[in-house]
DNA sequence: CCCGTCACTGTAAACGTTTCCATGAACGTT
DNA sequence: AACGTTCATGGAAACGTTTACAGTGACGGG
């Protein structure tokens, strides 16, 4: 039953015009909303469209419409991180009306611009990227020409979680206070007593590594302490590799302290900590990135630096959809992170010896 | 520079023909890579792609040819067994050619079916239903509607990682096995020596966490041992709904051990216990299921129950995209689960301390 | 009684592709 | 020399919508 009259496939609106003896206008225009239709028609078409089972083929629309889409693309989707952003991504714009989708580049960088490609061709009204490694000369500038064809086509694309590495960015950018996150988690450890605080940096090539390597630098300085290149040590911000480097820094060096890169890798170095035998935050302390909801159920739980993660989301999405006549062409918001104390930092094993009576 | 001749917006196929010096015909030819042009008339078209920097219309392209669109549909785009499931269909739809994308009912039940609709508007391919948890008969009804109106538009629907709740099911389904993993997970506390084994079940509504109870209740019948009502306690499956559960299981009962629904409430559990000053497994034993990456972060390392969670997503995407034409027409798969032990199960307390010398 | 307004509806032209069919040229076969 | 074949191409008809424009009656004011 409720077979479309068309030699096959969905029922199109011409069926339904057909089978409630309208036109096909009149079906476009109730079914859109756009106008007020006498009750009788209304009913006549709503019944037809109900027994057809049909569904406008947006595809069709979309070629004089806007499609009311909205895009997320991240690295991986399995990112605890990223899809936190993305839900907030989501929550705004289904606020706003729109239908969010999410992409992934499976951690290929290069895909990025594929994908943004691909979104391009399906006529999506914005491009939310979050995360994303590839920040090569190259890679930038084919990103920014991407943009501008998003624009030519009347979409947006913004940055979200990740900073634009070049001189000034030609899309709009929103990001939270790595530097200032980096320092204070830093700062969180020196001023507990540490003054050997290790840092297990990201991938050199991510902005927001440096950045928070960079806070991290610059905290040891205001401590007078000059960095020392043995205690830096870099993972890309996964479990395992965290894992790995957090042990060559525990059996190499003589830190008490390691700050990471996220809470990710946090989690690496705390099992590598406990698997060599060393207890945390006893013998050596750990501070995470990102505020992802691992950090509370790690044990002990992570001292880590709160990134708001779903605002960050909504904010671009905000950016992107909410375009006023006079806005600047490119926007720069910055949120604030502050950070969370859980239990994994103590003050060093010497020093607490020493503190007790 | 780089505009299209159109009056605004994105360049169409007709300013590149137009540019290039043939027709439309052509231009399309070529760049569906339908057959081989001169060498000389490619390189003239794609000159003009280049320059105009055109993409096709992939809405205006879906008209006519299939879409290449796969979807998987999750409850909640922050979930980790939700996410891996989905990273497996990507991948699996990737290999086949086709482009993934992940859409989400955000948690809103009865939003299955409206992002289902918006899908089939769309024109995808294959729809992957992950999870979910609204099985109430009406609602099954109309998802059997909303499948056989997408096979009608040429495309397939896929549960995974979900079992039909009805008599038989009218799509393909992909599950693993989810009673047997519940079976082995308690037998596994049964023959550590517990005879007071809790179960944090998930909603009753949801197919799977029945299963997950019947397991249960399975295992201890086996042993000889009748349920005991007032040692089941009930959560949503989140942390937060698993602590406050365990909370009251671990002080209103003598239980010793506790079979979580999934892995997310089984972290509950344990910091339920760290906050009542009992010990994970020294005073309690925990069994989680799903085996998340979580599992392994967790203190201590949680004994969970493994579901082939990228495995279920590929095997669905296949069973959605290879169709021949023999295939009957529903499909059921199941994958097996095993038990993952780690370190937070041991004998009961009374037990370990009788059975030391 | 005429005419402007209004509410409702239909016709047809976009929208940007793909693809069927036709055309013409070059070329080897009989 | 007449003829099929192949190749390269163009014209035009789909595909399923939306929407500008035009048309129909009905109605009420002059």
């Amino acid at each position: 039953m409720a077979r479309g009259r068309s030699s096959s496939g969905r029922p199109t609106i011409r069926d339904v015009a057909e089978r409630a003896q309208v036109s096909v206008a009149t079906v476009s225009r109730i079914l859109s909303g756009s106008y007020t239709a006498p009750p009788e028609t209304q009913e006549r078409v709503m019944k037809a469209v109900e027994a057809l089972d049909y569904v406008v083929n947006a595809n069709a629309r979309s070629l004089n419409a806007r499609s009311g889409l909205v895009a997320v693309v991240v690295n991986d989707i399995t990112s605890p991180f990223f899809m936190n952003v993305a839900s907030g991504v989501e929550e705004q714009a289904m606020a706003d009306g729109r239908v969010c989708i999410v992409c992934s580049t499976q951690g290929v960088p290069e895909r990025e611009l594929s994908v943004i490609e691909l979104l391009r061709a399906r006529g999506v009204e914005a491009v939310i990227l979050v995360g994303g490694m590839a920040e090569g000369e190259q890679h930038l500038g084919q990103l920014a020409a991407a943009a501008e064809a998003l624009d030519r086509a009347g979409a947006r694309m913004v940055l979200c979680g990740r900073s634009w590495a070049g001189p000034d960015a030609p899309i709009d950018v929103v990001e939270s206070d790595v530097e200032g996150g980096a320092f204070a988690a830093t700062n969180h450890l020196l001023s507990a007593g540490h003054t050997r605080v290790a840092h297990l940096a990201g991938p050199h090539e991510f902005s927001v590594a440096r950045q928070r390597l960079h806070g991290y630098e610059r905290a040891l300085r205001a401590y007078g302490i000059e960095p020392d290149p043995a205690l830096i040590a870099s993972s890309d911000m996964t479990r395992e590799t965290g894992y790995a480097a957090a042990r060559t820094l525990l059996t190499g060096t003589d830190a008490t302290a390691v700050f990471c890169a996220n809470d990710m890798s946090a989690a690496g170095a705390v099992a590598a900590a406990r698997d060599l035998g060393r207890s945390v935050p006893d013998d050596v302390s750990v501070v995470g990135f990102d505020d992802i909801p691992l950090a509370e159920d790690v044990y002990p739980g992570l001292t880590t630096v709160h990134v708001p993660q779903q605002e960050l989301g909504r904010s671009a999405t905000r950016l992107a959809l909410h375009r006023r006549a006079g806005d600047p062409p490119r926007r720069h918001v910055m949120l604030g992170s502050h950070i969370v104390v859980r239990q994994s930092v103590a003050p060093p094993a010497r020093l607490s010896g020493k503190g007790t009576p």
